[in-house]
DNA sequence: CGATTATATACAGTCACTGCATTTTTGCAA
DNA sequence: TTGCAAAAATGCAGTGACTGTATATAATCG
């Protein structure tokens, strides 16, 4: 009956949903750093050892789907002109991402309060920023080919990246706050027209 | 003898500068994770629960200094005249610290390469410097007091931090960098003039 | 010098995380 | 269906950062 993915994956995929989700609870009834790895295997059904195959650390089980971000931004500014300007690239594909988010706006919320109320995942959660704007650097610097590109290639996705994390920071705390989308649009509207301009 | 400052707070002084010696020389020669707390209390000559008296974390080694840039660059912000652009202000605040960070070019790339070859202390750096960002923001978002400024502060902030983090990055890896504060400079203006208007 | 107080230290413990050896489960083929 | 090899789960024994607490030592002050 188990049609192209194997028996074996489906589980493995089980597992880790599992895992992830008995995490969440437990974090946000006990709290993160009372909820001990051996509790966590014990509510998903599995030894305390196992857990390290799932996930490579406590902090990992509420970043897990993090890493598909990135997939994503970067599958679409692909998909952009290279004559296009970096800065519209780079909005259009933060764009898709804000509409991501949106979508799952409670599942985010969720796990950004547990991200910005404790320490040791939020510096994680910053560290993998960081693997990104690399990522998004080097794909940039590949459009710009001139020489001394190198610097303004981590400056544009830096400054991408600051966009969006503020927009959510705002976004997620501000009970009446607008959109994502139109957060992050303006958030690369004023970066796009200079900083200079502010009030 | 002891002029104003006992002799208390003299030892500690110096007891915790010799931690932070003594440790660097075994990071750089042992590798960060081969050095265990033990060996650097033994090579300190203290005892190993001490440490933590000094250090909240062994991270905290390597990045000691780190929250006194924060002060500098808040000081010179509020030296800035509160009619100024915020940007403009940044930009001063920034320019002096990078002149700081010139200055103490060797001893800045030292720790700089542990920073960056060790995971857990460079996500703290980071969460450090987000820690600057929400001070930076607020205190812009004082001089903004339009409404709706909350995220156009922090966006700033954001920015100017952008900055100056890939301007270090760049300044110590690159052997052939311009100094520090030019290529802030530069930074803070491709961002004035808006990164719409990159090539 | 003695009393007070800050600081250093010793001891015992928790918990994330790792390496390794062993057992159980699954996929596949005879 | 059964037997076999690979993959995954588990158990065990560690390491090392970090904490709470109780005690010893050293600095300060009268």
């Amino acid at each position: 009956m188990a049609s192209k993915p194997g028996l074996r994956e489906r589980n493995k995929l089980e597992r880790r949903h599992r895992l992830e989700e008995v995490a969440l609870e437990l974090f946000e009834r006990d709290g993160f750093d009372k909820t001990t790895i051996d509790k966590i295997s014990e509510a998903a059904g599995l030894a305390p050892r196992t857990f390290f195959s799932y996930f490579p650390t406590k902090d990992d089980l509420v970043l897990a789907d993090y890493s598909q971000r990135l997939d994503r931004i970067l599958t679409e500014l692909n998909t952009r002109p290279v004559t296009e300007a970096p800065w519209s690239s780079l909005r259009a594909a933060f764009a898709t991402v804000a509409s991501d988010y949106q979508a799952q706006r409670d599942q985010i919320r969720r796990r950004f309060v547990i991200v910005s109320q404790n320490p040791s995942v939020f510096a994680r959660s910053l560290q993998l920023q960081a693997g990104w704007e690399q990522e998004l650097a080097n794909q940039i610097a590949k459009r710009l080919d001139a020489q001394d590109c190198e610097l303004t290639a981590q400056l544009l996705a830096a400054g991408a990246l600051a966009v969006m994390r503020s927009s959510i920071q705002y976004w997620v705390s501000s009970p009446r706050s607008k959109e994502l989308p139109e957060l992050v649009e303006q958030g690369f509207d004023q970066f796009a027209k200079g900083l200079a301009a502010n009030a």
